[in-house]
DNA sequence: CCCAATCCCATTGACGCCCATATGGTCCCA
DNA sequence: TGGGACCATATGGGCGTCAATGGGATTGGG
């Protein structure tokens, strides 16, 4: 399996690490990923992380547009000033800084759900809680599975 | 890593000085800067900084558009007449002027962020209502990460 | 001559890398 | 099928290194 998928909840030690689960481990290791890119999601109280291809694409969409353009400043605050490269240590942990901790709310333990091609780091609590307004959400809207 | 990401704040001391974050002076000495460039930005109170080939960059855009412009003008006039030159100290640090503090409001500490090719100092209140003020622009156009 | 910027050195606290332990699941074999 | 050895993952903690910060000393410009 070579996407991110499912959901865990791990603990953060009193160094402030926390382990990510085996089996995104293996999908970044699989995919040659040394180096993972983090940023703040746009729309949920959530760290989306991925591979440094994600900072590429980020980049081309905005060197599509005007590089002085107030659009495109505003869009650079975000995903510059919002994003980091980090590095996992020997065990398979990452520190869970306040770049992660202020914008997720994040406190004892860290929610890893699987997007596909990346995964987020939330607070567990609030993780349910989207959930469950995702699914009352389609089913107001009767929408079926795709 | 080759970029300015992510963003740190750090306090001023009783000296005005206040230390760059040190995966910022990586990227600096990494790039063989030596002395830094500092101006104001176009759209936000924050204060530019990154190597002299900032201001190449610069001069390249107003050569690109009608020199005599109102736009040229006022590019011209805050790149050349606003700009500063200033170098760290043996430890990395830099003074505050009151040239940052004026424009930026910044009074104890410092957010240095990154912004791709160059970063930014800004009054950490005001970096994290920026930035959130452009989330919610983007949330609200419907635009997403990729 | 005085103030302020710069340099130099000391301290402390955070983060990195290393090794140890626990816990739960799986596989093998009787 | 049940028990036990084995293994992988998650977690805890020691220790060395380096970054951030504070303060004294020196220099240079106004």
């Amino acid at each position: 399996m070579n996407r991110f998928l499912s959901h865990a909840a791990n603990r953060i030690d009193a160094k402030g690490r926390v382990s990510v689960p085996s089996v995104f481990r293996s999908v970044l290791s699989d995919g040659g990923v040394r180096e993972l890119y983090c940023f703040q999601d746009f729309v949920f109280p959530a760290i989306s992380v991925g591979g440094p291809e994600l900072l590429d694409r980020f980049e081309r969409q905005m060197a599509a547009e005007d590089p002085f353009s107030p659009e495109a400043n505003e869009m650079s605050l975000l995903v510059h000033g919002g994003g980091v490269f980090v590095k996992l240590d020997p065990e398979g942990r990452l520190m869970v800084t306040d770049f992660i901790r202020d914008f997720t709310g994040i406190l004892t333990d860290v929610m890893f759900v699987g997007r596909g091609d990346y995964f987020q780091l939330w607070e567990p609590q609030a993780f349910v809680k989207a959930q469950a307004v995702a699914r009352e959400g389609r089913k107001s809207r009767g929408l079926r599975p795709d």
